[in-house]
DNA sequence: ATGCATGAGGA
DNA sequence: CCTCATGCATA
C-alpha cells in the first residue's frame, strides 16, 4: 500500500481491540436515543469492550446516500444534502445535553510551547500563528500568568509561539502552567512512575530511541509584523529529578516515558484503549475514542495535544490502579449520533498523485484543488480534506512510512523536514 | 492502527 | 479556507 502502514507493529495486544461503540441514535429531534454507558471500572474491566458494530443504518435507507464499497467508490454523490439535513438535527439535539463535548476545560495551555520545530522548509505560507487559545480561564481564583499576550498586541503573529510542534526538542517546551483552580488540570507524575525508570515486574524493555532528532532550529522565517519571537525558556532540568514536575512544561522525553509506561501499565491492568477512553468521560467527563489513546501511547498526537492529556491519563493511571475493583460508576452518556459520510476509500493510484502533488505544493490553493480533485475524479471536499489530513500527518511526524530505511523520496524529493522517524514500539 | 471526516476557532 | 483536536469506520 502506500508509503503508510509499513509498520506491522499490530498483533501484540491488541486482541481485545474494542470496536467503537457506536451507536445509531437521534436521527431525528424527536426520538433522541442517548446510549448510557456504564462505565463503571468493575472487577473486570474488559467486559466491556463490547463489539458493538452499530452503524448508522437509519442513514443508509435514503437512496441519495452513497454507501461506498470500499474501494469502489470514489464519488460520493449528495452526500451533502442528507448530512446536513441531518446535521441540523444532531446540534440541536447535542445542545440539549448538559454534556459537553470535551472541548471546555482544557483550553489553558495553548499557548506557550515553545517549538522551535518551526519547520515547513517548503511552503512558507504556513507559519501562521496557529495559536488558538480560547482562554477561559478566568476562574475568580486561579490566576495564571498569562505572558506575552498583551491585550492590546492582539493583533495576529505577536502569538506565534512557536507553534505547536515541539517534538523531541531537548529544550523544554514551556506551557504557561494550566494550573485550574479545580485542581484537575495539572500534570503530575507519580511516584509510581520514575521519569526514566520502568515498572519493576514487567519485563518489557523500554529503550530510549530518538525518535526524532531535536530540529529546533530555523524559527520561522519572519513574518512581516510579527511582534517578536517568542523568548524560549530554558529548559528546566528535570531529568536529573526523579519528579519533573508539573507546572512547568513536560518535555518530549517525559511524554514519550510516559506514554509508554501509560501503555504498560494499562495492559497490565487489563484496559484496552478503549476502555481508558471511557473511563476518562466517567472520571472527568472528557470522553475520549480508542483513537485519541492508541494515539497518544504512540505518539501521534500534537505536543499541546499530549500535553493536554497526560494529566488525565495519569489520573486515570492512579484511579484504575487503585481502585482496581471498586464501582466507580458513573455512567456516561455517550450520545452521538453523527452520520457522517462513508469514509470515501482513495484508490491508491490516486493516492500516489495526491501524494506527488501535495510534495509539489502541500497547500494548494482552491482553485488548484478544483483542478486536481477533477482530474481525479473526487470530490473537491474530498480533495481538500486529504490535504489538510496529509499537512496534519507531516506535522505530527510519527514516520507515516514506518521506519523506512531511507527510501522515502520515491517522489523525487523529500522535504527537508522530518528527518527523523521513530520506530515506534 | 489508521484513513478519511467533522467542527470549533481563527484570520 | 486553514489548523487542530478528535473520532467513526475500516483495514
Amino acid at each position: 500500500m502506500s508509503v503508510v502502514g509499513g509498520r506491522s507493529s499490530g498483533a501484540r495486544r491488541c486482541v481485545h481491540l474494542a470496536k467503537s461503540l457506536g451507536d445509531a441514535c437521534g436521527k431525528r429531534v424527536t426520538v433522541k436515543c442517548k446510549v448510557l454507558l456504564i462505565g463503571a471500572i468493575s472487577p473486570a474491566p474488559r467486559v466491556m469492550a463490547t463489539t458493538a458494530s452499530s452503524h448508522y443504518n437509519i442513514l443508509t435507507s435514503s437512496p441519495s446516500i452513497v454507501h461506498s464499497e470500499p474501494g469502489s467508490m470514489q464519488q460520493a454523490t449528495a452526500y451533502r444534502d442528507a448530512q446536513t439535513l441531518l446535521q441540523s438535527d444532531y446540534s440541536l439535539q447535542s445542545n440539549s445535553h448538559p454534556l459537553s463535548h470535551a472541548h471546555q476545560w482544557i483550553t489553558a495551555l495553548s499557548h506557550g510551547e515553545g517549538g522551535p520545530w518551526s519547520s515547513s522548509p517548503l511552503g512558507e505560507q504556513d507559519i501562521k500563528p496557529a495559536v488558538q487559545s480560547p482562554r477561559d480561564e478566568m476562574h475568580n481564583s486561579s490566576n495564571l500568568q498569562h505572558q506575552t499576550r498583551p491585550p492590546h498586541l492582539v493583533h495576529q503573529t505577536h502569538g506565534n509561539h512557536h507553534d505547536s510542534r515541539a517534538w523531541r526538542t531537548t529544550t523544554a517546551a514551556h506551557i504557561p502552567s494550566m494550573a485550574t483552580s479545580n485542581g484537575q488540570s495539572l500534570i503530575y507524575s507519580q511516584p509510581g512512575f520514575s521519569v526514566n525508570g520502568l515498572i519493576p515486574g514487567s519485563g518489557q524493555g523500554i529503550h530510549h530511541h530518538s525518535m526524532r532528532d531535536a530540529h529546533e532550529d530555523h524559527h520561522s522565517p519572519h513574518l512581516s509584523d510579527h511582534g517578536h519571537p517568542p523568548s524560549q525558556h530554558q529548559h528546566q532540568s528535570h531529568q536529573s529529578h526523579h519528579d519533573h514536575s508539573d507546572e512547568d512544561t513536560p518535555t518530549s522525553d517525559d511524554l514519550e516515558q510516559f506514554a509508554k509506561q501509560f501503555k504498560q501499565r494499562r495492559i497490565k491492568l487489563g484496559f484496552t484503549q478503549a476502555d481508558v477512553g471511557l473511563a476518562l468521560g466517567t472520571l472527568y467527563g472528557n470522553v475520549f475514542s480508542q483513537t485519541t489513546i492508541c494515539r497518544f501511547e504512540a505518539l501521534q498526537l500534537s505536543f499541546k495535544n499530549m500535553c493536554k492529556l497526560k494529566p488525565l491519563l495519569n489520573k486515570w493511571l492512579e484511579e484504575a490502579d487503585s481502585t482496581s475493583g471498586s464501582p466507580t460508576s458513573l455512567d456516561k452518556i455517550a450520545a452521538q449520533g453523527r452520520k457522517r459520510k462513508k469514509r470515501t476509500s482513495i484508490e491508491v493510484s490516486v493516492k500516489g498523485a495526491l501524494e506527488s502533488h501535495f510534495l509539489k505544493c502541500p497547500k494548494p490553493a482552491a482553485s488548484e484543488i478544483t483542478s486536481l480533485a477533477d482530474s481525479l475524479q473526487l470530490e473537491k471536499e474530498v480533495v481538500r480534506v486529504w490535504f489538510c489530513n496529509r499537512r496534519q500527518k507531516e506535522k505530527r511526524m510519527t514516520p507515516p512510512g514506518g521506519p523506512l530505511p531511507g527510501t522515502e523520496d520515491v517522489y523525487g524529493d523529500t522535504p527537508p523536514h522530518h528527518g527523523v522517524q521513530t520506530p515506534v514500539q
